[in-house]
DNA sequence: GCTCGTTACTAGAGCGCTCTAGTCGAGGAG
DNA sequence: CTCCTCGACTAGAGCGCTCTAGTAACGAGC
């Protein structure tokens, strides 16, 4: 910076001045700081700048590496902090590294607020979070004080679903659970007050989970039943677990949707291929992302206290895995 | 900092000292400042402790957040970084996120070396950023002077894997391309220079692509093809796109492996789901990781200068997608 | 001519650490 | 008793910025 200064011919005040685009520089010295910066290869330094800056305008996010819908989420998060002028901190829970040591690289960093995307931490851990600094829980319903809320109306989706497979015809259908992963219960719970609305049969859920794996594992259950008591239609916790269950089902001789109407949960990019088609209820990542980002800023920015959580409208996608049973 | 050197009865300095766990502090006194530091809630700030130290002892890595290998390699990164005492800063590449993007934030954080994960960069740019500081290309071979390539031996990959195939007496196997990708070039090499060798029938690829939905469209290719003409094994450019291939050719009809072998390449994790049980090349993800971040703190720490590409060797792992034809 | 406002710019004190070059006192060697 | 060494600890400069409180120059208004 010194030697931008030095080239330019002004002082290193200015020099800050032209890169942080504040007023206070004429139109020719600012060119001409910018000029010197190109010739010498100078970039400011973000840590230096941070350091001084009281604020550091940084948002943490903890997500898990390899859940695809995470991935969505990131994306809308990036975006949505770019408007919001905060910059995006990533921190990823993989098999090796847990969430407390994703989230302690985060506060060492200084971050101003944190978003946790899908967290498995238990609500004490999240409040004494909370009270250090601005946090949101996304997709997971939490109740620990101080902890922002931004999620999916899980109960609504089920409803959704339930009731798409009821007007298709269904009288028979069941869940297949994601036992203790967020949003979970909120979705057994929109499943089964759905399916006492519409008077159907009173269905045990089928033990399903979050990846592939489970959903053929729920497969596997489900195709146990003597075919008189087989359900015609499967909500699934989410799409791969719709995915797996599907591909099981179909690779056993049953035919989806003629024989069996699936729909998933999130709406994966991959459940829109088009040999694929799952039908499943949507979230909305871009609304979660900007919502999650919004309210840590307007508790930043504007000093604002947690507020009620957020809930988001899902969406249900009609595709090719639902239809008229048999 | 100062709150606890007061608290502790020290100075500034001696809780530095205790902090960074430098000699130089006498037990008791380094019980006192932990005790102190607890009460107060104080955790060094690592923007001023990397502003203050020259090396910052980051290392960036850039990766495509949707990607599932990419996510495998992040834990090994992780990991790797961990026991080389270096700290991984993540930058992801999503849909609205460049790559350009994603490396600048790094640069501007002053990481003193750079990881990308299958970048897509033109090697002019990325010969311009080994020039600013140490770059390691993880998964694609890329000539850019300056830029370590870390990368499994794609072409061998596809030599296990038409090999294999031959070994079970497959003689008509067809390529599905990655087209652009990283590695697809080298794996489109392999596959030719084995087929060659085996005397089989020279056909031309099938467009593939690196999602399922490539794989799907590239089974309508497959399954246009009159029977008799029709390859009996399938090696694909990874495993997203043979899962999808495997999905559309069984919905067509056709039996896996009965019909068709299908090999995929990566063994990402899905790969190996009993449901799935694909017959892949494995990349050793751990190793590639390892490499990486070595290549990256020997330039680093022991100022050495680029070097020759590492080549990790693939492993076939078989399943249950592959079988001798008919 | 004088004051007042503006615009363009600068000096220098931080931000929260690290690290070099010390000081101080207690032993041990001569 | 002096000189050294050594361990425990401290002062203070510096890392590369930001930002407040200025100064200098220049018109405008009276």
């Amino acid at each position: 910076m010194e030697d931008v200064a030095a080239r330019a011919g002004v002082s290193r005040a200015l020099v800050s001045i032209v890169f942080r685009g504040t007023a206070g520089a004429s139109e020719r010295t600012r060119e001409r700081v910018l000029a010197a910066a190109a010739d010498l290869g100078y970039q400011p330094d973000q840590r230096a700048s941070r350091l001084s800056r009281t604020r550091t305008r940084m948002l943490g996010v903890v997500f898990g590496v390899g859940h695809a819908f995470h991935g969505d989420l990131v994306d809308s998060l990036y975006a949505a902090a770019d408007v919001s002028d905060y910059e995006v901190v990533l921190s990823g829970v993989t098999p090796r590294r847990s969430e407390e040591e994703a989230v302690r690289a985060l506060l060492a960093e200084r971050c101003e607020g944190i978003v946790l995307v899908g967290s498995a931490l238990p609500s004490p851990a999240l409040s004494e979070l909370a009270a250090r600094l601005p946090t949101v829980s996304l997709l997971r319903d939490v109740r620990a004080t101080g902890v922002d809320v931004v999620r999916t109306d899980d109960a609504e989706g089920l409803r959704q679903a339930v009731t798409h497979l009821h007007g298709l015809g269904h009288r028979h259908i069941v869940h297949a659970d994601g036992g203790r992963a967020p949003g979970a219960a909120q979705r057994r719970r929109g499943y089964r007050s759905a399916a006492r609305r519409l008077g159907l049969e009173a269905t045990p859920l089928l033990p399903g989970g979050l990846t592939e794996e489970d959903g053929a594992r729920a497969a596997g259950v489900l195709l146990s039943l003597p075919p008189g008591e087989r359900p015609t239609a499967v909500t699934a916790f989410n799409d791969r677990c719709a995915l797996g269950l599907v591909d099981a089902v179909r690779r056993a001789g049953l035919k989806v949707p003629e024989g069996l109407s699936v729909v998933g949960f999130d709406d994966i990019r991959a459940a829109s291929y088009a040999h694929i088609a799952l039908t499943t209820i949507r979230q909305d990542a871009d609304a979660l992302g900007r919502l999650a980002i919004e309210r840590a800023a307007s508790r930043l920015d504007r000093g604002q206290p947690p507020g009620r959580p957020v809930v988001v409208a899902p969406a249900l996608v009609v595709r090719a895995t639902t239809g008229a049973p048999r």
